[in-house]
DNA sequence: TGACTTATACCACATATGTGTATTATACTA
DNA sequence: TAGTATAATACACATATGTGGTATAAGTCA
């Protein structure tokens, strides 16, 4: 979003229009039915002004995942993984806010059909970050560590995708208990909690 | 297939021929540059008949998914989910031995980027087994028991994803041992097996 | 086998896609 | 502000898509 000030300003009035459009068609129809000429229509300009900006219709979606991503990972950059790895629900407080709040506008993304991409793409910025704080100091081999964090990623964000659906009933603090025991002790430990009644983020 | 018996010849030959064309193309370039006309062509037939049968690619791909879901779903009806709960080892070897043979052919299917809808008609069948062996004999409230499911059924197809990727270097029981090892004690029986150095998969 | 039912082929059309080329309009910069 | 760079347009073309109507071929069944 910086750099787009040097930008010839023609180009960045195109770029805007067509997010724009995109947007706004995406908010009324399903994106498979959305067509080039649709998009260039609204955003008036030349079906073939928007082959000088994108490949088609998906590349849209991957640019703004792509800006998802990059959010996360700034905001992830706060947090300590090494430190909180067994006791994670600072990490993942972090990481439901962050979806609570920045992804407001993007959040149906997560639960479109064609968005595997934009989750794989999480994964995998999440498995880099917490592969470099993780070594060497926690003594597990690679393979291990890789099915562990696979697991661990791909359900945390299968969690939000429900969360997103069910219009976030529950708190961001529940959401983040919840996914915090699970990494660390299991379904195991989720029953030790149901049976005390007391769960952590009882206020 | 059993009830393609019934069906008018015509029909069973062209709609093997469309499949058998598709799998043809597939195995030669991208899903996204299969065209119908392709598909037509190759199977040789007129590219109206194809829309007899499907209205695009992604349909043919809805087919074979289906398909998968029911051997999926088929075999896991061998198992007492209920009974292996707090110890899911046999669970997760009976289902990774699925994905072993049975989806051999399909494979190539777990990892493309387009077959979101794969793994998540695999979660919902998945989550309604397991919902219906638990309830209600499992103490557990349902918003919970939706989070854990979506969790690890997530978590666990990640896996496997990740397995195949990468040739499934690990062996059924490995692979079934830390599945099993992550969904009831989390990350913490990772590392306490690893400190023991001995898996429960070490023969 | 002969009468029927139905799948498939053939032709046609409106629209979408992707791309190339030449021209015009706009923005940058010295 | 004048000159230059480049973004955007206009136009055109080959191909793909989805669909409708009619004719033909193949399968089904009594």
């Amino acid at each position: 979003m910086d750099e787009m000030k040097t930008i010839d300003r023609r180009t960045r009035k195109t770029k805007k229009a067509i997010r724009h459009a995109f947007a706004e068609l995406l908010s009324q129809k399903d994106i498979n039915d959305i067509t080039i000429r649709d998009i260039a229509d609204l955003a008036d300009i030349n079906r073939k002004t928007f082959y000088n900006y994108y490949s088609g219709i998906y590349q849209i979606v991957d640019e703004i995942e792509n800006e998802i991503v990059s959010t996360y990972e700034k905001v992830l950059g706060e947090v300590d993984i090494k430190r909180d790895l067994k006791n994670p629900y600072r990490i993942f407080e972090r990481l439901t806010s962050i979806i609570n709040t920045d992804l407001d506008f993007y959040g149906y993304l997560l639960s479109m059909r064609e968005n595997v991409s934009l989750v794989s793409k999480i994964v995998t910025m999440l498995k880099a970050k917490t592969k470099e704080a993780l070594h060497p100091q926690i003594e597990i081999d690679e393979t291990t560590a890789d099915i562990v964090l696979d697991y661990a990623i791909s359900g945390m964000i299968a969690v939000y995708q429900q969360w997103f659906n069910s219009d976030r009933r529950q708190s961001i603090e529940e959401i983040s208990s919840t996914i915090s025991i699970l990494f660390f002790q299991g379904f195991s430990g989720i029953l030790e909690r149901e049976e005390k009644g007391n769960s952590i983020y009882t206020k």
